[in-house]
DNA sequence: GTCTATATATTGATAGAC
DNA sequence: GTCTATCAATATATAGAC
């Protein structure tokens, strides 16, 4: 849009930072993700990288997000044109928790982040926690959608069974941080497979304690 | 044992220390978690309570071990002379994780000391690796017995069930960390649920991926 | 054993020049 | 937009007195 000079430089510019954050986190984890070390790596001062993002915990909200919009497309949460895709979700979960082991600085980056902003003050508490919300929601309306198909148990409770994934997927990556052995990639097929051999009864007694969604996991 | 003056003082007043330190942590939570604070709350300066835990990481080690054998004591893990005993895991599971609930600070505390300790060469790394071993280890060994004894489905893979099992634990920590409304008892219970229901079919392909055991879960 | 004082280190943030 | 220089805030760790 804007050119002359400013406005759509600035953009490109961040965008740059970013996918080098990107990169550089991914390799190096997170004790090297200082403001200081990320501004080096793309060449610029510290207070030039601040000048693009005020903090660093804005810096380190916009990696996250800048990362999720890249798996959501490759993992096909969305399609093409950014709206929410139908797709397979066990496959795309799975594939996704695959790519992370590829990233073990993104993923401790994501594990340090979220347990540093879950204290209700820090900064990108709200970031969090809205992710967490709707990655719920997008879950559980997709394996609604499953169920329809007849690909998912009808007896499963979308809203419970969202919040459960996400904390496997989450608690899978803590384990596999201190043991990498463990295939995350295995124990989620193993925990599909689990849900897949459920006998398939109606609904049952316990209230949903919470919402659901698709989104892709750190 | 030792009397004389120092060695049996030295260790109560470690004791002391301790349990101070968990009472604080528990409702102050992490930030507040400062060797300063803590040293203060008992009545330390700084040094006097570093002359006790050489450093910071070994002071946090030494809480959090504390409250596992506490835990471990209260919810059956171990009878009364520390041994290992057989009891109901889903029960006391869910136990743990309404106890928990009430206990914020260390649930935060736990979050971020092992998402930080996660790093290979961080001076807890080998506690929490070493922790999770065990764990899973005992947890593994109690869904033998339940399976032996018929409260768990023979088909269920207990070294798999138990990485997932912690994975479950943590990640409903994160997220309840963000939404104290997500009941973390109610969502375990319901997991549970799925694995009693699962149809009683004999062992399938997948090699399981780690081993097993039964302690405590932060 | 316990304290005071201090060293040391790190890092995020700000002021202001170019 | 980008840099240099500097501040300021923590916090841990250590030296050495009592």
């Amino acid at each position: 849009m804007a050119r002359r000079g400013s406005y759509a430089k600035g953009i490109a510019k961040r965008e740059e930072i970013l996918n080098a954050a990107l990169d550089i986190v991914a390799r190096a984890g997170y004790s090297r993700a200082t403001v200081r070390e990320l501004a080096q790596a793309v060449g610029l001062s510290q207070t030039g990288l601040l000048h693009y993002f005020g903090s660093k915990e804005q810096l380190f909200v916009e990696i996250l997000r800048r990362r999720d919009e890249v798996d959501q497309h490759v993992f096909g949460a969305v399609d093409d044109e950014g709206r929410p895709a139908l797709t397979d979700l066990p496959g795309a979960v799975t594939s996704l928790v695959r790519h992370n082991a590829e990233v073990p600085g993104l993923v401790q980056l994501y594990a340090r982040f979220s347990s540093e902003a879950a204290e209700p003050g820090h900064p990108a508490h709200a970031y969090f926690r809205d992710r967490y919300e709707t990655a719920r929601s997008a879950a559980a309306a997709s394996i609604v959608e499953h169920q329809a198909a007849g690909t998912l148990p009808a007896g499963l409770d979308p809203d419970r069974l969202a919040v459960i994934l996400f904390a496997l997927l989450d608690g899978l990556q803590t384990q596999w941080m201190y043991n990498p052995e463990i295939d995350m990639a295995e124990q989620l097929g193993y925990f599909w497979e689990l849900l897949s051999s459920k006998t398939d009864e109606g609904d049952d007694s316990g209230p949903a304690s919470s919402s659901a969604g698709s989104a892709a996991e750190g």
